[in-house]
This record gives C-alpha cells, sequence and structure tokens, in this order.
DNA sequence: TGCACTAATGAGATTGAGTTGCAATAAGGA
DNA sequence: TCCTTATTGCAACTCAATCTCATTAGTGCA
C-alpha cells in the first residue's frame, strides 16, 4: 500500500474524529485505502488488499458500513450486484459527484468525469432531477471491449 | 392475474419458439406476467405472484435467467441489491430502452419515459455513449419523499 | 398418432456474500 | 492511570442465488 506522510495521517485522524469514530488501526487502513483508489471498491477488494496486514472480513465490512453510516463514504450497488463502497469527495463546502460507468461485457467499473455526461430533465422527469442530489450510472460498452 | 386473450397467447408461443425455449406452462406464466408490469420485477416478485400457480421458485428463476439469455427479457440491479427483470420492449426492429429511476428515500423503482432524461456525452466520455445500448439509472428522491 | 430425444421441472442441497453475537481488547476522556 | 465503552476477531448464522439429479413433458419425426 501507498506510505501516507504525516500530514495524510493527521487528516484521516481528524476526519475519523469528527464524525465521531474512535481512530483504530483498520478503520485508517481502510480511510487510506479508499482514499488511494480512483473507483469504487467491493467489500472483497478490500479484504483481498488488506488481508496482508491481518484484519478480519467482518472488521472491514463493519467499517465500511460505519463510514458509509456517518458520511464519509458511499455505498452503492452499480448494478453488477455487489456493493461498492467509495470516499465522498469535497471541493469546499459540498460534496462533489460524478457519474459512474459499468462496461456490460467485462464489468469494469470506472468513475466517469463530472463532465463527461449531462442529464437533461425532460417532460415527466422528477422534480428533483433539478437538484445535485443525483446518482447518475450507466452501462454500455466501455472503449476496450467496442 | 390477467387473463390472456388467445392473440396474446399466440404471440407468447410464437416469442418463445423463436428464441429456442420450449413453451412450457411456468414460461408461459413468467412472460405473462412480465408482460403486465410496468415495472422491473424481482425474483422474489414474481415467485409471489406467482405461488398460487404452485410453480417452483427453482423454475421461476431458471426461466428468469432462460428469458435473459435469449434476449427476451433483461437483467439488472438498479442499485438496490436486487435482481429485477424486465421485458425488452420492441418497436419495429429494434429494442427500445428507458431509464429507470429508483428513489434513494423509499427505494421505489420506476420505468421513466424515454423522454424524460437525455444523456449529453461530453469529454472523456465512453465513445459507446454514441450508441442506443447504453442503460441509464437514476438515483434521487422521488416527487412523493421530495 | 406414437415414439424417442432431450429440454424443462420440482424438490432438495449447496454456496457465498452479507451480517450478527459475543467475549476480549484497546481508544480516549476524566 | 483508571474507567467506560467502542471496536476487534472469530465463529456462526441468514438468505438469496445457484446447482444437482431424478422425473416429467414438449417437439420433431417416422
Amino acid at each position: 500500500m501507498r506510505k501516507r506522510s504525516p500530514k495524510e495521517a493527521g487528516e484521516t485522524h481528524a476526519l475519523l474524529r469528527e464524525a465521531g469514530l474512535r481512530v483504530t488501526d483498520p478503520r485508517v487502513a481502510v480511510v487510506e485505502h479508499l482514499l488511494g483508489q480512483t473507483a469504487p471498491v467491493s467489500h472483497a477488494d478490500l479484504c483481498r488488499s488488506l488481508e496482508s496486514a491481518g484484519f478480519d472480513r467482518a472488521t472491514l465490512y463493519r467499517n465500511l458500513m460505519d463510514l458509509a453510516q456517518v458520511g464519509i463514504v458511499t455505498r452503492t450497488d452499480l448494478g453488477d450486484h455487489v456493493w461498492r463502497f467509495e470516499m465522498k469527495r469535497r471541493e469546499g463546502n459540498h460534496v462533489v459527484s460524478h457519474p459512474h460507468f459499468v462496461c456490460s461485457d467485462c464489468g469494469t467499473v470506472s468513475c466517469l468525469p463530472d463532465v463527461a455526461v449531462r442529464i437533461v430533465r425532460g417532460k415527466h422527469a422528477p422534480r428533483s432531477l433539478a437538484t445535485k442530489n443525483v446518482a447518475i450510472q450507466i452501462t454500455a460498452l466501455c472503449d476496450a471491449c467496442a
């Protein structure tokens, strides 16, 4: 795993404490691992990545759930029936979200840049689509499989 | 369950035979049930709806999978970790798809009319987004929960 | 029509991700 | 440093999804 700088360690510590969570080895490892990812990871992925550190499946699972509960990470199913977790990124004061893309052939999951797609709200669309709290998920062929 | 007209029965029969599947009671029941739905149904939903007919869970399950395999139905997970199945609707020669909407609060799943949202392909978006084979799924608050 | 072939069914068994119970441990406030 | 209680690690459990296999029943063909 990526070596963490003292600054990062301090930030993770503060993040957890602000959320009312104790700072434990497994928890820090989970947060820092998620911070190093560019796509959502599943519980199984996380276990694989951190198994060398000897953390228990259930511990990692509960940490993911705890982090999701306090709003540090999101927990979503991207259409392939696997729960995936991802750090919520912030810019200034509000959470920035981005569309998720799943390849219908190889199953690869990736995060699209915010600008990649735009939703145009038409007739009969729910009103909330006008707000920012909209999760968009797209399934199609990725460039590699096309 | 909805009574089926002889015409419908004939269409279901033809649909299955064209796909190379035998026409059996459970299979016909599954197809006709799906045809009568306006939103994707889960395996559990289907079992509940058809249990009075005495069909086995495994039979219904395999039928859903078979139908999905031959392309008569789609099988997707709408973000709530439940597999849902839905008839592919055709207009003339090609499959018409529509975006799915899941309420992030109450979990209700609904199909949006095709015109409700439009994807605008921007920078860094996979090329295949320009084609028709794109499944779109949106999670936000429904009008009732907003 | 009747027959043979094989897909499909039904009942039960199995799998595995997701989740929980509990005693032991350790974080953090006093 | 001590005390409280959140957290851990292990094992066990749950339940949907999936498979096994003997039996049944659609279909094509004679």
